[in-house]
DNA sequence: AGCACGCCGACT
DNA sequence: GTCGGCGTGCTC
């Protein structure tokens, strides 16, 4: 159990017995003894760890529960700044709410262990000017190549690159025809120019502005900037941002997808005169260690994230945004299952100072909040520079259904045909990778379906025709034959995805330039960027992407966006299925007509009379909000009740159900909370664990977490059993 | 999370 | 006879 260390002291001296919490998925804290020249709450501490060493967090003072002569030394305090309190107090905070072990919530926080060690002199090789005669090897010869070319690599970056073993690069460093020469450090964050005058901001962008900043001095608040696509959200909280700046805060702007920033780094840089320091799961190690290190000595002052930069050591914080506040990206689906805009908004809380929450869309969950009055909105209604907002109109696929095989119908082909003859670009979206997302035999109607998880293999054809599950990862090559019943070449492609889509496209308009964006088409960061680059300079004609293209950018010519399956996400018995296609097809249009030219949307869809579709038609966003908003009321559900789901798994369904019967039999039966299950998960099996879930619904009054917690201390598993709990759940899967 | 210990199949 | 598979359990 994690020990509250209240009114222990913050120093102690040699011999003192501390807490130091670790970054592993143990219960609580371990005690150890410090050593010869004392230590601090917060400091980082090297610790033996059975016969391993580990680092971990001087959490307060030791609880006396293990027997002294276990105890073993602190080994020693690494030249780092302390985590500063206001970060520890985060951390149990989180681990509370989302009842994970504190040390995996300390995980979080300190990236890569090697991030806290010193930072070691980096040294490089180089090759000697005049070098003495020496033995050639063919991997000395590798590794010679290799460095042409390149600037001075480390000793092991260079045998990676060459390929060859460390020992080739010692023997040549030996055999003095390498030398090493000591690399300069990395270069500083540089920092924003907060003076630097910005763009000249429309009326309503400026007082947005003016009222953001004059929040901005008052410690913790909530403010919602609520604007439409296009009406220039971004350069307002860029007012906020320089207005920490200029009160020496640090300042975390956290974007759903990092990694498609492109255009968000440029308007930075256009603003503040330097980039900003990056945090996402794409970084090299060398990359994250220097950016963690900067953040805790208070070098880097701007850091824009994805949402795991939320956990870095900013010792002077003073201002969260986060941008597209409505993302489902915010959510971490796996280890520590957290909500990142929730999180931050504690963060400011425990901190002290102001958040800004934006969105074209804002979540049901934050406008509940606003009308709560416990955050502030402010409103930009229009898109700047005059654009109008795009025409939406619905396609009825009952009266124009695509010809047998397609998915474009007449409708959406004619208006393609139409914006490319005025030589201007379209998008075709549709929120599903791949080629086809089911395959089945024309003969017996077998489906090709994944060994480990509830779901049909999905076919990819981009490179080569592989069968791939979405959620495992488990790919093969289409079998040549039906398992089942053997006939030969007999597989149906069933559906479409992106890739078809793109396919139908090109046979439709041989002479349009056809872009393809997926998650798995678009590679890293750069090669994102260059995407986009392409589409901006009309590189491209038509688009055809997934939810990737629905995020933030500004494309002048993209005059016509397709939505190729309007309905799909709204079956499922999602809680927020309604909510989410609303937000994600408004801000899929919000892409088109930005500049002078007008835009206009089709939707296609077999339920034209589908609430959500009619809302998005009628461009009634607030009675849809509305109507969505009374519907969670009446059911008690979040943001007007509390949830979390329990998610029990094993290798074994017999032993999972078992497990289940006895957790039913333990529920917690309180006035005002409902324990339903168990069910099979949606997806009942997943990497080849069976799956079964409660979902706990609860008044907002009750506390849900000490339930939840004392509920599941009272029905021991197997140790093949696995329970998470997932506090506010998003997907149900 | 690692890293041990421990108890059953294919190798020198 | 050992090497090695990963099930189970512990780390202050």
């Amino acid at each position: 159990m994690l020990h509250t260390v209240a009114n222990s002291p913050t120093r102690f001296s040699s011999g003192a017995r501390v807490a130091v919490l670790l970054p592993l998925p143990l219960v609580g804290v371990y005690d150890y003894r410090v050593g010869g020249e004392g230590a601090a709450v917060g400091d980082f501490v090297a610790v033996p760890l059975g016969r391993r060493e580990m680092i971990g967090v001087i959490w307060g003072g030791g609880c006396g529960e293990v027997d002294e002569r276990r105890l073993k030394p602190i080994l020693r305090r690494l030249d780092c700044p302390p985590l500063p309190k206001v970060v520890r107090d985060f951390v149990d905070w989180v681990a509370a709410y989302t009842l994970s072990p504190p040390g995996a919530v300390l995980k979080m926080a300190m990236s890569v262990p090697e991030a806290i060690e010193p930072a070691r002199g980096q040294v490089a090789c180089r090759r000697v000017a005049d070098p003495p005669p020496f033995k050639a090897t063919a991997a000395r010869a590798r590794v010679l190549d290799a460095m042409l070319g390149l600037p001075p690599l480390a000793l092991a970056d260079l045998a990676r690159e060459a390929g060859v073993g460390s020992a080739v690069v010692r023997g040549l460093i030996a055999a003095g025809v390498l030398e090493t020469v000591d690399l300069p450090a990395p270069p500083a964050f540089a920092r924003p120019d907060h003076a630097r005058p910005g763009p000249v901001l429309s009326p309503a962008q400026a007082h947005a502005a003016d009222a953001l900043a004059g929040g901005l001095e008052a410690g913790f608040s909530v403010t919602v900037i609520d604007g439409v696509t296009g009406s220039g959200k971004t350069e307002v909280y860029f007012e906020a941002v320089a207005a920490a700046l200029a009160k020496g805060r640090q300042v975390l702007v956290l974007l759903p997808e990092i990694a498609l920033s492109a255009q968000w780094l440029g308007r930075f840089a256009a603003r503040f005169g330097v980039l900003p320091a990056e945090w996402h799961s794409e970084l090299s190690d060398a990359r994250r260690r220097d950016t963690w290190r900067s953040v805790a000595t208070g070098a880097a002052r701007v850091v824009v994230g994805a949402r795991s930069a939320l956990f870095l050591p900013y010792p002077e914080l003073g201002l969260i945004v986060v941008d597209e506040e409505h993302d489902g990206a915010f959510k971490q689906e796996e280890g520590v299952l957290y909500h990142a805009r929730d999180m931050a908004v504690v963060r400011g809380m425990l901190g002290g100072f102001p958040v800004v929450l934006a969105s074209a869309t804002p979540s049901l969950e934050t406008l509940a909040n606003v009308q709560a009055g416990r955050y502030r909105r402010l409103h930009l209604p229009d898109r700047h520079a005059g654009a109008a907002m795009p025409a939406m109109v619905a396609v009825d696929l009952r009266r124009d259904p695509p010809p047998r095989g397609r998915w474009l119908s007449p409708p959406l082909v004619r208006a393609v045909e139409e914006a490319l003859a005025a030589g201007e670009q379209a998008m075709l979206f549709l929120n599903r990778r791949g080629y086809a997302p089911l395959t089945l035999c024309r003969g017996c109607g077998f489906r090709l379906h994944c060994p480990h998880c509830t779901a049909w293999l999905v076919e990819h054809r981009r490179q080569g025709r592989r069968l791939v599950c979405h959620h495992c990862g488990y790919a093969i090559a289409q079998p040549p034959e039906c398992p089942q019943c053997g006939a030969d070449d007999s597989f149906a492609a069933c559906g479409p995805g992106v890739e078809r889509i793109a396919e139908e496209t090109a046979a439709l308009f041989p002479d349009a330039r056809v872009a393809l964006m997926a998650s798995d088409t678009v590679g890293g960061p750069a090669a994102a960027a260059e995407i986009v680059r392409r589409i901006e300079a009309h590189e491209a004609d038509v688009v055809v992407g997934t939810q990737i293209v629905a995020k933030g950018y500004h494309f002048p010519l993209m005059t016509l966006v397709g939505v190729v399956d309007a309905d799909l996400g709204l079956e499922g018995g999602d809680l927020r299925a309604a909510e989410r296609t609303h937000q994600l097809l408004s801000q899929v249009a919000g892409r088109s007509g930005r500049a002078e030219r007008p835009g206009r949307v089709l939707l296609q869809t077999w339920e034209p009379d589908h609430p959500v579709i009619r809302a998005l038609v009628a461009g009634e966003r607030d009675a849809f909000i509305a109507s969505e908003a009374e519907a969670r009321r009446a059911a008690g559900m979040p943001p007007y009740g509390r949830l979390a789901a329990l998610i029990v798994s094993g290798p074994d369904a017999a032993e999972v159900e078992e497990y289940c019967r006895r957790l039913a039999r333990a529920a917690p039966r309180a006035d005002g909370l409902v324990v339903l299950g168990p069910a099979p998960a949606p997806l009942a099996l997943l990497r080849g664990r069976h799956r079964r879930r409660f979902l706990v619904k609860a008044k907002r009054s009750i506390a849900l977490q000490p339930e939840i917690r004392a509920w599941i201390a009272k029905v021991d598993g197997g140790r093949q059993i696995r329970v998470k709990v997932d506090v506010d759940p998003y997907t149900f899967l």
